[in-house]
DNA sequence: ACACAATATGACCGATCGGTCGTTTTTATT
DNA sequence: AATAAAAACGACCGATCGGTCATATTGTGT
């Protein structure tokens, strides 16, 4: 059934969650306002709520928005690396990149969007979880192939933890600090990490 | 020269900046209303201009006030420990130890105003940067000392960065998925690093 | 005793917030 | 062609925001 009506709605909605998810990668979900998001996405206020009842089904379909966005351009490209450790060096790569190309303005939409509803429970909490341990559950599936491919001895759930540490960190420390030094950090420690914990290191550049 | 218009000011300095440390740790320092900050701290809203020119000036000292009790909180009690890596690895315990008590009740204010003025230039990002220099300063002088000592090898830039992010990462891991869990993580993953790291691992416990 | 400075207050201001409402335009269905 | 629904808009609402101001109270130095 073609409905160009919604066609039509569904162009406006991407636009406005593009615009949303890049805002709020800046400011939170909260610092959110209608009315900049308005003209960001050179519509009127009022529009959006031909779209959404009110700001927090906003942020939900934002949190959706952002994942998907998060396996576009961190997961997909990683998949063209083999099973094993050098996925998993892949996926800390391509998350850097991410960061590094500033493909948001605010760097990371979960981590702001962690750190924002960590200590405020609700529905927008509650996806924002679910986000997070979709994605740390797939690092940890990924982990355990290497595990299981005999490329990594190491605990997958503990390892997944301090990949993501590493790289969550670089968000802050290449913003607020040295840029090029921060993601320097970043890669080798989990570099130096792999390296130690496989029995075949030479999978890995040693630098 | 006792004033005691003074005393009686700081007193209410005092309050009103804990209160606003306490509450920019779970809202951020710009989610901090000035209306909800004075019913908090018990005193009237205008009564903070006899303290504050504005908003920014009780940010500023409020970024002053958390590294104070940054101080007293985790450098303080680590310095029990003797100089060496048993030190490194107590200023990660006594961190740890911090977030999990609960001494403020969003985790950490100097990760909440990080992640929330990482771009937003402006006086109070300069602040906290130089606070997060200062702290990450001595979290390398203190790898630094370990590494004389023969205790450690390591590039102490770069294992700052590392229990850096380790450490930070326990405050959302904590608060969206299991709390015990992040912290073991956190834990288990600097004390691997260390005594990997140092050619006397005895000196740390095994686990 | 007196003048002055610090502390604190309640009333109030313009701006912006999230959200509602009535209306118009566009488009798919019948 | 008629109709119903979706999309989008401008005007407007009460609440809250950061901040000002005139004023009352209290403690301090001379």
């Amino acid at each position: 059934m073609a409905d160009g009506r919604r066609v039509r709605g569904q162009r406006s909605r991407e636009a406005i969650l593009g615009s949303a998810v890049a805002l709020a990668s800046v400011d939170g979900l909260g610092g959110l306002s209608l009315g900049r998001l308005a003209e960001a996405a050179g519509v009127s206020k009022s529009g959006f709520f031909a779209h959404w009842r009110d700001k927090q089904e906003l942020q939900l379909d934002a949190v959706e928005w952002a994942a998907r966005q998060w396996v576009e351009h961190v997961i997909v490209p990683a998949s063209a690396a083999p099973k094993g450790v050098r996925r998993v060096f892949a996926l800390h790569e391509a998350r850097l990149a991410f960061y590094r190309d500033g493909v948001l303005p605010g760097g990371c939409f979960f981590f702001v969007a962690q750190v924002e509803f960590d200590d405020k429970p609700g529905p927008v909490k509650d996806r924002v979880a679910q986000a997070m341990n979709d994605w740390l559950g797939y690092l940890e599936h990924t982990v355990r192939e290497a595990v299981d491919r005999g490329e990594l001895r190491a605990d997958p759930a503990q390892l997944a933890y301090e990949i993501e540490a590493l790289g969550e960190a670089a968000v802050t420390h290449s913003r607020l600090r040295d840029g090029p030094t921060a993601f320097a950090h970043a890669r080798r420690a989990v570099l130096d990490r792999l390296r130690a914990l496989s029995p075949t290191p030479e999978l890995l550049p040693e630098d």
